[in-house]
DNA sequence: ATTATTTTTAATCATTTGATTAATGTTTAT
DNA sequence: ATAAACATTAATCAAATGATTAAAAATAAT
């Protein structure tokens, strides 16, 4: 997964983590993140608590590891829009490569606790004070692509990178392809999603 | 949810759909299905035996009412490529509209239980024996749209479909839209993604 | 070296939760 | 009307699970 376990509360949490990403809070037990982490179960509580202030700072880490290298590539004042594209979908396919369960992660824990998720991290201001959202509406004022809503462009673009990860156990079984041929699939993306994207912005 | 809360038993298992699509199956208690049906505790045992058989029974038919609804779409001899695309959209919109947690419901259940859930329905074949992909081949061949992979143009179909209904809690805190704001972004989608989609293919 | 502090462990607790049981009530068949 | 089958309930069980404790081991401070 990451790195770190030198000590036994970095073993601890590195293991929540996986067993967290893996299972979902509610299907996590305890004892399986003791196991994986090769600890004395009496230790998570020793170092942290209880389960849900460790599953707290799990998310917490996350969703910023997450959603924080998203607004390095917004926010670079060097690209333009085009490559912001290019690099937001190719640098967004690597993250997932790396961690594949953490969108659905993502995803599943917001709904089944909304607000108290998501104010822990202003992901709000993060997309609306972007460089990359100027450069779309400059882009629109200056006619190279056609008047449209940002929200709608936003939900297609990161659509289209996060639901083949998503929807991957399905679309294997659709497909009937092997793990390795479905990932050489989702590479292909990191160069196609961002000429699917300006054909629809046209 | 449905409807028919005629017997005890249909109560049990529609209150058992809406419990298990919301929270998923480990966050399910069989506790919340029994209040929420409105009966005694044993009898759900009695009708069902158990947590797990009750749930197989509603994932089954999840599964079958989700991707059966599909098939009568993809099939219908009566409609050209593009027509099937509009109406898969549309319909399928319709469909989650009505039903929104099962999107991610699904993909949750089928992540943490893949080989058991997926034989259960042969969506592979309702796929490849489908005269929608008869249409999307010729459509390539007779050069009215370019040729690509039929998996990619799927993912992207479903993906712009689906994604705003799984990431909606994520999206909402995004965007600062409310509930019905957020609705209506979606109903226009109905309209725009067949017309998206075709940018893409060309 | 000795003491104090921190870390680790095995055992145990208390609660939750899926499931069963035995008694009671209700419907159906004769 | 009576018996048999089915449905419902309250009480209870057993296993799972999050958490705690007290003792032992390891480390740090004096």
């Amino acid at each position: 997964m990451e790195l770190k376990d030198s000590s036994t509360e970095d073993k601890i949490k590195n293991a929540a983590k996986a067993v967290f990403h893996r299972k979902g809070f509610a299907a996590a037990r305890t004892r399986d993140i003791a196991e994986e982490a090769g600890i004395n179960l009496a230790l998570l509580n020793y170092y942290f608590r209880s389960k849900e202030r460790l599953f707290v700072l799990v998310m917490i880490e996350t969703l910023s590891g997450f959603f924080g290298s998203v607004s390095v590539i917004i926010n670079n004042p060097e690209t333009t829009f085009e490559e912001k594209i290019e690099q937001f979908a190719a640098g967004y396919i690597d993250l997932i490569f790396r961690e594949p369960d953490i969108p659905l992660f993502i995803m599943s824990e917001i709904r089944n606790n909304p607000e108290q998720l998501l104010q822990k991290i202003d992901i709000r201001n993060t997309v609306f004070n972007s460089v990359f959202i100027r450069q779309f509406a400059e882009s629109v004022q200056q006619g190279k692509i056609k008047d449209q809503s940002f929200l709608h462009f936003m939900m297609n673009f990161i659509g289209l990178i996060v639901f083949p990860f998503i929807g991957k156990p399905l679309l294997k079984a659709i497909s009937g392809l092997t793990e390795e041929e479905f990932n050489a699939l989702i590479e292909e993306r990191k160069k196609l999603i961002p000429v699917w994207i300006k054909a629809m912005m046209n």
